[in-house]
DNA sequence: TCTGGGGTCCTAGGACCC
DNA sequence: TCTGGGGTCCTAGGACCC
């Protein structure tokens, strides 16, 4: 079998270096970009490779931050900005071949194998990363692999303006001395349940007993050995992107809060967050999940999944509230957060309906109400098979919908 | 003054159905 | 009469990633 030749594309610093390509002062210069500076619990979101020399790194709070580097520049962010760039960087790689997949705001997968029969691939990276760099003046690392693991873990390897080949050949000598805390996939957790088993390196794992992986991290062990091995069959998938399952918001609240007036309104002000959000998307879900996390980090989450979607922020405030008042214990809280999930597209209920007897139920019936009422006579999974609809790999920018390329509500 | 906000996937137990 | 096995849905929590 031809084995495939895929990229992972990895923008370095994304957000410092959108600003700084924005205002080339900036360049040079120790920068970082923090939720809100002026915040008591902000963090470091991302930070130049001037400030990180200084010590500064992604997550470090900003008071922490500020008095290891007191010159430190800080920005908030500027989301519509950086999707833009994204839009702009994704536009371009989609000029090499359709079998382009974002997995966030600043990187992605592409296939190239079709493209690789007629040109080098190191050639085709150069060409992209100059492009980027030229035409939008912005650097980025370029992993290449016949996986995603191993692409995903190559761009890694060189940063910033990295070109990273890591061929099956290669894993012994680059892959396997690295300590499993640097595998993707592998955080705090699993590394330290590793460990336990005398696993350290990545090399380790790949030769692990495969019984004892299974039975400490189940599923997921055997998968993270398959990789330490070099083995990842994921296809690249230009349509994930438009696969969203839930669409959140949540809030560090300004002091730990007690009081359930000021809890209320900010459930409401969330739920009309994820309403907004919901509609920029036309999606809309049964499930309404409650997050509360306590002063002390313990984090509960109550969720209830209706018989009808929900989609306005009437509806999910009421949902929410009713969550939050069963099952608020009274302990000051940190924070809230207002989920909805299992979300499809509204378009595809109404689609969906027309396949029935539409005309039969009341006109002015709220057509999501509809579908409650037919769910009741059919039955819910009748109604769902078939309503996952999805748009075209290569729709215009209006279809391209994850959330990082939807406007997104700054207070 | 430790620790934001957006997500996805997995697990495990109970309910329920066939 | 106390009894299988498989499948799906729901809820809660955890791990991980950017």
């Amino acid at each position: 079998m031809a084995g495939r030749v895929i990229f992972h594309i990895d923008m370095n610093s994304f957000y410092a270096s959108v600003e700084q390509s924005h205002d080339p002062s900036l360049k040079g210069k120790a920068l970082a970009i923090a939720g809100n500076p002026k915040e008591r619990r902000g963090i470091i979101v991302t930070c130049s490779y001037e400030a990180r020399a200084h010590g500064i790194y992604t997550t470090m709070p900003v008071f922490e931050a500020k008095r290891k580097y007191p010159e430190l520049l800080i920005l908030p962010p500027n989301f519509d900005r950086y999707r833009a760039a994204s839009k702009a960087i994704f536009d371009l790689l989609r000029s090499y071949t359709p079998f382009v997949e974002p997995v966030s705001i600043d990187e992605g997968y592409l296939d190239i194998t079709e493209l690789a029969q007629t040109r080098h691939a190191i050639g085709i990276a150069e060409e992209i990363q100059q492009r980027i760099k030229s035409e939008l003046d912005l650097p980025c690392s370029i992993g290449i692999a016949p996986n995603k693991f191993l692409a995903k873990t190559a761009s890694d390897m060189k940063k910033p303006m990295g070109i990273t080949v890591l061929r099956k050949r290669d894993i012994e000598e680059k892959l396997w001395p690295l300590e499993v805390i640097e595998m993707h996939g592998v955080g705090e957790s699993t590394a330290r349940k590793l460990n336990e088993l005398r696993i350290k390196t990545i090399g380790d794992l790949a030769g692990a007993n495969e019984g004892q992986i299974k039975e400490k991290l189940g599923k997921y062990g055997t998968r993270l050995r398959k990789r330490a091995n070099g083995i990842d069959g994921r296809d690249v998938d230009p349509e994930s992107v438009y696969d969203t399952k839930s669409i959140g918001a949540s809030t560090t609240l300004p002091m730990d809060e007690t009081e359930d007036a000021r809890l209320h309104e900010t459930l409401r002000s969330l739920s009309r967050t994820v309403a907004r959000r919901l509609d920029a998307k036309e999606l809309a879900g049964p499930t309404v999940t409650v997050h509360m996390r306590t002063a002390d980090w313990q984090n509960r989450t109550r969720s209830v999944t209706l018989r009808n979607l929900v989609y306005a922020e009437e509806a999910i405030a009421k949902e929410a509230i009713s969550l939050f008042d069963r099952h608020w214990d009274g302990e000051p809280l940190r924070l809230l957060g207002v989920t909805i999930s299992n979300v499809t597209e509204k378009q595809s209920a109404t689609e969906q309906l027309s396949l029935f007897d539409y005309e039969k139920h009341a006109k002015d019936e709220p057509i999501l109400d509809v579908m409650t009422s037919l769910e009741a006579k059919f039955g819910k999974k009748m109604l769902r098979k078939g309503t996952a609809h999805k748009r075209p790999a290569t729709g215009s920018e209006t279809s391209f919908s994850k959330d990082f390329l939807d406007d997104h509500e700054r207070k």
